[in-house]
DNA sequence: TTGTACGCGTTATCAG
DNA sequence: CTGATAACGCGTACAA
């Protein structure tokens, strides 16, 4: 494989002519860049970027970590990403963490070795001190995930308010026995949406039943093994509030299964808007984050924190919207 | 940040020893490797990696390449290459490449300039000759995807013997007007489905009805627009067999808003076996591939070449699976 | 067992 | 406008 060594001797020229050239410095004469330009074409040359990123310290790649890949939620926010980056001239890429904080580490540590310009984390499994401390160190934006005090760059929406405002929604439809599928309350995010929950019936003085509450996986699976576990307690129930979509669907596969229709027998409320939500048969309601405006603030402050810039504001939070679909029977309030 | 040589200054040893330290060689004492240790410690020095990658040409990340994450079938597949990558200490990306050809060449340049050990590729959207060429220098594994008469590593299943087989249940269960969508045929892969289909249709002696077959785009929107369009033009079908569980879905979609209950007014295949495709109402019937174990194999195979193999076979064929569910309405056939 | 010294392929500084 | 050359941080022959 051709050098810049080689295609220097080659054009009878220094090796720092053919990097101006490469890197086009206008200062370089146009017969020059021709003789140049012929010899790397000769040579079939291309400049090998390890080496460059290893001068430069510079790889025009940014990172995204997302817990799983199975949640069809980033994409979109992957698709807003990936405009800014690639009007930016950087490339995307993307690694899933499965939650284990090794493997977490194990990318941060690849921006801190200078693999990647910039991570965009989804993620949050690492210790929140480390998390902070290589934040003023890096550029690192943390999106969709909201760490108590924290004080580093951050975009997301009020989980609380949102999951409040859905619960208030069930609540104004006449439901009194609200199940709640926080999803793993382990994760900040699903804890927000049930402390919504929770504010929203405390408001209204209405008792919250501990037998109601039922946490489970984050996906698909987990909603249906938690609606399962509730009729199999025999608990008595006229809506179903999960903290998100993929919950809501195997909620409501469950129900199924058990001979209930949804909305007419049980209601059942998403969380995050996905592709499938307004596919899904019954359509669900749900809350909207702009997924799209999500990633391209968070590509845009990562641009920011790369360039060295101060951040106008260190933490985005971006507003929500409430659709309101079949899955609750709301057919007055309908939308698309 | 604190160098090799920071660290061998403050040992007092040289870089050299640290170097050895660092890549646990043999040949070093155990006074010498504690001392050494300890200043590394106190340093936090951490090798910067991509120097290391510089020397030794090897970064330890494999790169996976998907047409879109949208698509959650390949999900378990990289989850497939992700357990033989991390039991041989690998790490995976993942980029999207959105059927765009500049930003597909650009990561097989990232792999030519070593920036990755070798790329798993489920695209194939660039010119075959130069995917064929590189793959012949670089450890590069098509899965998924097959190309007339290419030499290259490759991991599929038999699309075309598998599209004729559901063709042929849906035949056995007594359907003659079948439409099919077979998403996007300029993709080999959707052309084969549709080979399958009509191969079966001939081979009984039905003629093939150019109305019922409605190009798409392979996707949930896609599958939703070929019905809607079949619909609109009045096409008399009982059954509409799809070349992804994707499409089916959005099929399914538009049926039922056009008041067709699937399965008993039409009956409805996929192809895949995605996660939604039990979870869905009605779940379907589907050509299920082994999703996994192509992950596997395709790792397996990118490892022998990295580590400079020879590959026993250059092409693993692998074995797929009727699955039968609601959606065909076969009761008596059917499985979870 | 350890140290010396070179080279990997670029970019950047500085002189010319 | 161009060339010589140092430097980036590490691994590894080779020598000791």
């Amino acid at each position: 494989m051709a050098t810049i060594q080689d295609v220097a001797r080659e054009a009878g020229v220094s090796t720092a002519t053919v990097s101006r050239i490469l890197n086009n410095s206008p200062k370089v004469l146009p017969e020059t860049r021709e003789k140049v330009m012929a010899v790397i074409e000769k040579l079939n040359y291309n400049p090998n970027r390890l080496a460059q990123q290893f001068r430069t310290q510079e790889t025009g790649n940014i990172l995204v970590l997302i817990p799983e890949l199975a949640n069809t939620f980033y994409y979109e926010i992957i698709f807003g990403i990936e405009d800014v980056a690639k009007a930016n001239g950087y490339h995307v890429l993307i690694a899933e963490i499965h939650n284990d904080s090794h493997a977490e580490d194990y990318f941060f540590e690849c921006l801190k070795q200078k693999q990647m310009d910039g991570i965009i984390t989804f993620s949050a499994g690492i210790a929140l001190e480390r998390l902070e401390a290589m934040s003023r160190q890096f550029p690192i934006v943390v999106s969709c995930r909201y760490c108590e005090g924290m004080q580093m760059p951050n975009v997301t929406i009020d989980n609380e308010k949102a999951s409040r405002d859905i619960t208030n929604y069930l609540l104004n439809l006449g439901h009194r026995r609200i199940c709640c599928l926080p999803g793993n309350t382990g994760i900040r995010l699903y804890q927000d949406r049930l402390n919504g929950y929770l504010k929203a019936l405390k408001e209204r003085r209405i008792e919250v039943l501990p037998e109601l509450i039922c946490e489970s996986a984050a996906d698909i699976q987990g909603g249906y093994d938690a609606v399962e576990r509730l009729i199999n307690a025999d608990a008595k129930f006229t809506a179903v509030l999960t903290c998100g979509d993929t919950l809501a669907i195997g909620a409501i596969k469950a129900l199924q299964n058990s001979g209930l229709n949804v909305p007419s027998d049980v209601a059942v409320t998403g969380f995050d808007d996905i592709e499938l939500a307004s596919l899904y048969s019954p359509s669900l309601t749900t809350v909207r984050q702009p997924k799209r405006q999500i990633g391209i603030r968070s590509m845009e402050k990562l641009l920011d924190l790369i360039a060295g810039k101060k951040l106008a504001n260190l933490q985005d939070v971006l507003s929500y919207e409430l659709v309101i679909r079949e899955s609750t029977g709301d057919f007055i309030g309908q939308q698309s």
